[in-house]
DNA sequence: TGCTGGGGTTGGATCGATCAAGTGAGGGGA
DNA sequence: TCCCCTCACTTGATCGATCCAACCCCAGCA
């Protein structure tokens, strides 16, 4: 086939081409690339051959269309928050994408809507565009899960459903209070004593969970607690603030931090006031972005396993989507520390 | 329908159901869906209301296979590298999600090889799984481009074609060197007469690019560059220990550096030093990372327009899948500065 | 010889949409 | 009155894979 333009590109073949090239029928090919142990060994080289000779691959559409199924995980991201140094989602899609590929999925992205947080779902899961959905952002009184049950959709959770016990989703989670305990625990084994904690509002299930492992941690150790916390937005602005009031009213000599976020707002006021982050005073921050990792003199941080996670999610979304059974409803993971200068 | 288990979720409704509803047929429903304006009025009223009623949405595999389109655009992401501040693609991917959105398409991610920087465009183009790709890595010698080329597969390139003027392929890019000329006219104005550059490797055409626009700057002033300049990998610590250098033999008041990296790796140099940035020396880092924005006292640092360069793209993608011609092979955008305490 | 059973293979139907061609009613010009 | 054309919609074929039921052939057994 050729035009003036020269050589037109051949139409990719299909199941038929290889067949006829096999000398054999079409559901012997698609026996040969499904199930090839229905085939006599000689009748499976041959398909093969032909299947390399022209270079076939299935046609995706016409696959999805026939079994239902789109082999596409959903994942809804939403614009990342400028100011901040919340990478995490950056590296959990990165995991998440090589995780899927293991299991013969591919990650379709959507954008999410700030006014209405079920935006996208509805769509994708009535053109059958997607197979299921990773939801991510399971904060209080977030509707997604349960639209998403109540619709049967199928779905994985990367967090727990903390405000529904009832809730039957398989998820998967990192262990935030046993974080937060390690980092405290960390600042304690090098002598500190006054150790204050940064976190997020009281209405923040999340916040509440790390800074329940910070006053485990001194508990623990027969230490106090008490005047030595601080709960506000998750911006550097509120961190700086925070530690500032800290500082002056409490004198601690160690910040744990909620996020990352928080701990560059300690390290804002340290600066201001002369004091260097590790020698003056230790600071430990949560979720080890890439901030923590490049900034003077570098932030110790709590380090979520989120290749882990990524694996975790996936396998449960297969015993979602296939036959194997569950193997229960949640997972739940341990993070580490990274140690670094500020500590 | 209904099992012991209960109800059995119902099969999504179908074009044909639609029809027989709104008692029209198929083909109607799908001109009401596709080609509205070829409807008399009350017929399209009456099979809208029969396409809410049901909650009919055309299923996305059987479109596919008749159309040849999967309005999916492949975008391969490689892991990110650690200890650098480089999220750079973490704020384009949101762009192009929201971009394409507009435009009909969604995005579909799968996973880079670092052995072979082919894999995986390969299948998904001979399988049809998307209609189009996203070119991010356009540095020298990457084989992408011109595969992709020879195979005649669709695709758009962040990034010109540094090594290839033959190439027709559309792209969209940023300049760097108006970028650092920017930067490095900042620092003039703010009356800087030693202006170090801290680059990358004289084979990165990027950051060959990006260092013209310094010594163009100065150059247009009148000052001297010799000595100025240092070539290294992009690093923290190249940056720490270039700058080091650089402040010993040739007392620099102000740094312009290729990127956020090497930035960073001033600033610890200047830690080391007791030297305080923004008052002793000046900084500018490149890319406007979450890390300049978090990081005391703030880094000065050159913004690219990702959010424009995604609407480009998606332009230049329409042009390609659809007939509207194309405006022109390439389009270059101009990036913007966005001021802080280093500077 | 004739019947049975099963591995391997076959053709036809099907998934749900769009494309291409066709139908019938109504209007205008000769 | 007849013809042609347009408008608004309908009908049958098709995209490329998989599912389904039937089929062939040959070994095993009576």
């Amino acid at each position: 086939m050729s035009n003036v333009l020269g050589r037109v590109p051949a139409a990719p073949p299909t199941l038929a081409d290889v067949a006829e090239l096999a000398g054999v029928s079409r559901q012997t090919v698609s026996n040969a690339v499904n199930n090839p142990d229905l085939l006599r060994e000689d009748t499976l080289l041959r398909v093969q051959e032909a299947i390399d000779a022209l270079g076939y691959s299935p046609n995706r559409a016409a696959r999805n269309l026939r079994t239902r199924a789109s082999h596409l995980i959903g994942l809804k991201i939403s614009p990342a928050q400028e100011g901040t140094a919340d990478a995490l989602m950056d590296r959990f899609v990165h995991s998440l994408v090589e995780a899927s590929r293991e299991a013969g999925y591919h990650v379709l992205l959507f954008p999410g809507d700030h006014e209405d947080p079920l935006a996208g779902y509805d769509d994708l899961l009535r053109s059958t565009a997607v197979d299921a959905f990773i939801v991510t952002d399971t904060y209080l009184g977030n509707p997604q899960a349960a639209w998403l049950e109540s619709r049967r959709a199928p779905f994985v959770a990367f967090g727990r459903p903390w405000d529904n016990p009832e809730a039957r989703h398989p998820w998967v989670d990192v262990d935030g209070a046993a974080g937060s305990d390690l980092a405290t625990t960390h600042l304690l084994d090098r002598g500190h004593q006054r150790i204050a904690w940064i976190g997020w509002r009281k209405d923040s299930f999340i916040g509440e969970d790390r800074r329940a492992g910070w006053s485990r941690a001194l508990r623990s150790r027969g230490l106090p607690t008490t005047g030595l916390a601080s709960r506000v937005e998750d911006t550097v602005a509120s961190g700086r603030e925070a530690s500032a009031v800290l500082l002056d009213e409490a004198q601690p000599t160690a910040f744990v931090c909620a996020s990352d976020t928080l701990a560059m707002g300690v390290l804002h006021t340290l600066a201001e006031r002369g004091l260097v982050a590790g020698r003056d005073v230790a600071v430990v921050g949560f979720d080890d972005s890439q901030v923590a990792q490049v900034v003077p003199p570098g932030l110790t941080s709590v380090r979520q396993p989120l290749e882990e996670v990524a694996v975790q999610v996936v396998k449960a979304l297969e015993g979602l989507l296939g036959h194997p059974p569950l193997v229960g409803p949640g997972v739940l993971l341990t993070p580490s520390l990274a140690v670094r200068g500020s500590s």
